[in-house]
DNA sequence: CGGGTAATTATACATTTGCATAATTACGCA
DNA sequence: TGCGTAATTATGCAAATGTATAATTACCCG
């Protein structure tokens, strides 16, 4: 005769928050066939069938996850930006050293990275959030190269191809750092990277 | 009253290279949890059953799998290196834009590289077959940007760090053109790389 | 040519998984 | 205060999965 467990009633936003952050630890902790229904149940505190009663199916609550998850890396690069001077050259270097330390460059981070990058090319919903939030995430550092390059009178006309493989700069460090953690200390990341953009957009930025 | 299947007799080397291809193939199409035992046998024209002769447990199969299709592509980019011309500017520019081409640029390619990368984190064996391949890669584009650089009467002292970010820039490249396939040309990504690569090591690489 | 052995198939089984449905509980509003 | 409704739990189920085991088949060596 087992008791029933104990009914608390909590808000629809906790709950989402609380299947997502189940479902992130999950697969970054044993990977994407770690997190079954029960499983993220259980570690949320709650009942497998209340996942139903927020996500129509599991996939919705990956998706979901992987959403939260991007998003996540953007706002983390893009944090402490609004403390700083105007100077575009300044506010581009601490963003990119941003992008390659922690928590961005984290194992964790990596880890679940690579376990929705694996589902990106079969499902399409998934397609559509890393497509959405890498462009998100692309024009934010397109807006930054545009304005560091006319703060320095340069022409501005290729920030996007710039922006392009800027961005795909900072992905590989990040991934090999998360993947190699031992292969590189924080400050060679960040002096990596803005020395690479500086070579790349021609200007000076200065170390953080 | 179903027949019992034709009996084939084939060698121990065919039916694991038959095993591993079906495997690489299954998770490359439908990831790793479309590599069920039944799948793999199916695709290898086999009984479930056969499987657990060959290999004592699924993650063995795997594992095997996973060492083949990484030394199957050092192997590969290792080959593409005889054919390239003696300027070491020309050579440079052909090397960058294989790397982003098919079939290194290749949805499936990409899709297994991401499969094996969520397991890198979490296992050791992974990781250090990462690790290897990771620097043999590196350390032969560092050794044809020293040789670009010298060529062009510059220092090179910083070919290292150069050739740590020039890896990660080609990485991110690929990995995204894999990632959507139709975000980018083929061309386009060429340029991108080689104008990227131009501004990085400042000297004009060819167009291909 | 005949028997032993490895290769291969067939069957069975316990477990896990995602999902559906019904029962139960708490909250808000009239 | 009482009732409707959303939130939450409990239970069930069919399908899929990995693996174990026994039966069957082809090859090889004497």
């Amino acid at each position: 005769m087992t008791t029933r467990r104990r009914f608390v009633h909590a808000g629809a936003q906790t709950r989402r928050a609380d299947l997502i952050a189940a479902t992130l630890d999950l697969i970054a902790e044993g990977g994407p066939q770690a997190a079954t229904v029960r499983a993220i149940a259980t570690r949320a505190g709650v009942t497998p069938g209340l996942i139903r009663h927020y996500f129509a199916t599991k996939e919705d609550l990956i998706a979901a996850a992987h959403q939260h998850l991007m998003s996540g890396l953007t706002e983390a690069s893009a944090e402490r930006l609004e403390d700083l001077p105007d100077d575009p050259l300044a506010r581009l270097s601490v963003f990119l050293a941003n992008a390659v330390s922690p928590p961005v460059t984290d194992p964790r981070t990596v880890a679940l990275w690579a376990a929705s990058m694996q589902l990106v090319p079969r499902d399409a919903k998934m397609r559509a959030v890393h497509r959405e939030t890498y462009l998100e995430f692309r024009d934010l550092l397109q807006r930054m190269i545009t304005e560091a390059l006319a703060h320095s009178g340069q022409p501005v006309e290729q920030a996007q191809t710039l922006a392009i493989a800027g961005n795909a700069l900072l992905d590989g460090l990040w991934i090999e750092a998360g993947a190699l953690p031992d292969a590189f200390t924080p400050d060679q990341l960040k002096s990596i990277a803005i020395n690479a953009f500086s070579r790349l957009l021609k200007l000076e930025l200065p170390e953080v």
